[in-house]
DNA sequence: AGTTTGAGTGCACATTCGTACACTCATAGG
DNA sequence: CCTATGAGTGTACGAATGTGCACTCAAACT
């Protein structure tokens, strides 16, 4: 059962090729067959429809994001700037590492199935929740009420949703990619300093 | 000639709607025909092609937007406050005005075809430049550096992108589009408190 | 009123699409 | 080693796609 999984690998992997220019919902059953080598036919044997292929796909790229945040939880820094400019650095490299998964879901967001899109959406929202619950535990943050932890996690990761889909358009290691590295940066300083000023202001 | 321009019109009332659950690049020339009732060949009277049909959505979306602008700006409202309010205020308003468009925009962005995406990064780019220029006249800002204005208003553009996603998958009138707007508002006044207090902690 | 123009028609074609069906043959398990 | 399973094959089909070509006939221009 193991070349099973080799065409599986494989399918997925052509669909991501594929997706490139394109979008799911045009994108063919014989087109990602063709891809890897294999009958139209043989496609059902791994995925019922291009829709269960996308959904596998969310799952399989969340899956590297949330590793990712892991990975910048564990260091555990002691102030915001080195917070914001570790997250900011992992956040670019790992975009870099899994280009092609980070487009697709930027693509798939607005345009995929209904399906996708509410997988993506509740993907997001889960990366939101569990950034909430790592802001909590930060200094100063504990005049927060429930809701303005919310407002500020869904301004935070908004900004580093259209960070991701910057560098996307920028090529790897270009002077683009440094000033989109450096908007990030500040805009997250901005705002966590407004955050930080916001009880006080109400 | 104006019949010309009824067809015409037809075309692209019909992409917005046929578009709505799928992409251009998923949006057959056959299915547009059948749907405004003419002959597929027809349709090149028109456009070259469904990509010339979606930069043409694209100028016309915008246009609507950049109204929508100048109405915000034409009330000289005093404080940041009346300023948010009101451009929160407008831009739900606006967006359910032109729901189609909107959702159109949030879809092609990332999926549509290269010329596309870059007719709308274009737009999106312009709106932003405008929004810097109206913010170097509010109080406050003139110790800003040219870049500190371009970053403020990136990060006010996405919020508001992010607003416009969020509005236009709640119902009309609905709790949840209240809140969405709340939340706007408040993330945006947090982020003009920390833009605010930007220079001072340098 | 007569003529020109070009928006819309009708038909035709080669491609591509999803999927049904019966098949073969590699390989995992007895 | 032998057998059963199921991954991949091959063929076939109707439907939908983009586009070429010659056409008609409403409406604008002289």
């Amino acid at each position: 059962m193991e070349r099973k999984e080799r065409t599986r690998r494989a399918i997925l992997d052509a669909a991501l090729d594929l997706c490139e220019d394109s979008t799911l919902m045009a994108l063919s059953l014989r087109q990602v067959a063709k891809e890897v080598g294999v009958v139209p036919t043989a496609f059902y044997r791994h995925f019922d429809s291009i829709e269960q292929l996308g959904l596998a796909l969310v799952e399989e790229s969340f899956v590297s994001l949330r590793a990712m945040m892991r990975d910048v939880r564990r260091r555990n820094d002691p102030g915001f700037r080195e917070v914001i400019d570790g997250s900011v650095d992992v956040l670019v490299r790992h975009v870099r590492l899994q280009e092609r998964q980070f487009a697709f879901i930027a693509r798939e967001r607005f345009a995929g199935p209904p399906a996708v899109r509410e997988a993506i959406a509740r993907e997001i929202a889960l990366f939101e929740r569990e950034l909430a619950t790592d802001l909590a535990r930060l200094p100063g943050t504990d005049t927060w009420s429930g809701d303005d932890l919310r407002v500020v996690s869904n301004l935070i990761v908004n900004a580093m949703v259209a960070t991701v889909e910057n560098v996307l358009t920028a090529r790897p290691g270009s002077d683009a990619e440094r000033r989109f590295a450096d908007t990030a940066r500040t805009q997250l300083r901005m705002l966590m300093i407004g955050a930080l000023n916001w009880d006080s202001t109400r």
